[in-house]
DNA sequence: TATTAAGTTGCAGCGAGTGCAAGTTCGCTT
DNA sequence: AAGCGAACTTGCACTCGCTGCAACTTAATA
């Protein structure tokens, strides 16, 4: 830490830059010791040694011990929110939201990534994956309300909601299939959930059995 | 052994009636104490106080604090598989998670009856919330399974899987909405996502996006 | 009745997480 | 350069969840 005699009208004192460091330290430590030794092995207090600093101190930039490992990124919902406002506006809504998974997708096929070794994680340890579907279900509100103003449609309608759902639905079925029986890619299963999704789950669905209530029919 | 509720064929003695009973009343205490104060309030102390046991045995019937609250009822997932199971052969199997999902709906749109008021708590404490997801996930499998069984695919295709899910999700989707923005019943919300899942969500959807690799077309 | 298996309980102990009250570092002003 | 106040760190004491262990009590059985 010698630079301070620069006059560069430095955006980040020296405080911001040590605040990021010490946050990316205790994250990357915990990953770490949650692969070597299992997630639910390690220790707050591990951890904390490892990034040099004191218990008290890590849960003053983590809520609980799985939001260190999950290292969630807020710059990922950020990411997906931009796409679906720049996508093309003749763009389908499904197809708008293949696009935003293609790019999780992407990160996701590369073991070595830091999501993917996450992801294998967030198998092994039920806490950790509770964790996970919560944090992701904040996410899904935000892009489930993007999504309807997008379509041009009243936040409380039933369907971007639905399309929203189920990609992520589509995903987390591809997901639990290739763990459980791998051979095909997961993009190959994911593209098969979407087209089922797109053109109808079950057209033999029988409709008599519905309640005719106060629905509104579409299309 | 320990309390576990496998399927032990109702051995009736005085032993195994105090055990339901005990069970019975940490389950009640836990779901009274939490809907009384809130669910992050009560201690594993008040429970077991309430029910007349040690803490120490409190844990010898449940894994953790959530699990008493909510309260788990086996027999849930047991009436769903029977319904699947006893569903004409002919019945389309989208038809078939819509009737097995109206038997929960009913019991939830009365409010009183305790599942509707276990609902409520779970979206007060996103510690419950993360349990509950944990626990439908372990019934979703299962009724994955026996659906691909039915509809004599393998247990690695994707169209059971997406079915079950996607089931899953409309009633996720429909409950969102109808907190949000009250106003339709339950039911009538739930009956649109099923028709949009039955007809296709987006018939403009771009397949010419999709990485067409090893997938199998379907139809 | 005596034996044994099942269930209960207290205790000791670990780890997560929080509030509080220092102490330390940093940024900014004068 | 000095000093002030805000931000950050840390230790401490404490509560709560949860577990293993070793007694102890109670129900089922021979």
């Amino acid at each position: 830490m010698q630079t301070e005699d620069t006059a560069t009208p430095a955006p980040t004192g020296r405080r911001e830059r040590k605040k990021r460091e010490t946050r990316a330290a205790l994250a990357a430590a915990a990953l770490r010791l949650a692969l070597e030794k299992g997630p639910d092995n390690v220790t707050v207090e591990e951890i904390s040694e490892a990034a040099d600093v004191s218990v008290r101190t890590f849960f003053n930039y983590f809520p609980h011990k799985e939001y260190a490992i999950l290292g969630r990124d807020p710059e990922d919902l950020e990411r997906a929110l931009t796409t679906l406002r720049e996508a093309p506006v003749d763009q389908s809504p499904l197809t708008t939201m293949r696009m935003i998974v293609s790019e999780v997708l992407s990160e996701l096929e590369n073991e070595e990534a830091p999501m993917s070794r996450r992801i294998a994680l967030v198998m092994q340890s039920p806490n950790l994956l509770s964790q996970f579907v919560l944090l992701g279900a904040e996410d899904e509100r935000a892009i489930t309300a993007a999504m309807a103003e997008r379509m041009g449609e009243a936040p409380s309608a039933v369907r971007p909601a639905l399309i929203v759902g189920a990609a992520g639905t589509a995903v987390r079925v591809a997901m639990e299939l290739q763990r459980t029986a791998p051979g095909r890619s997961l993009s190959s299963l994911v593209d098969e959930a979407f087209l089922f999704l797109a053109d109808g789950i079950d057209p033999a669905f029988d409709r008599t059995t519905l309640f005719r209530s106060d629905q509104e029919g579409h299309s």
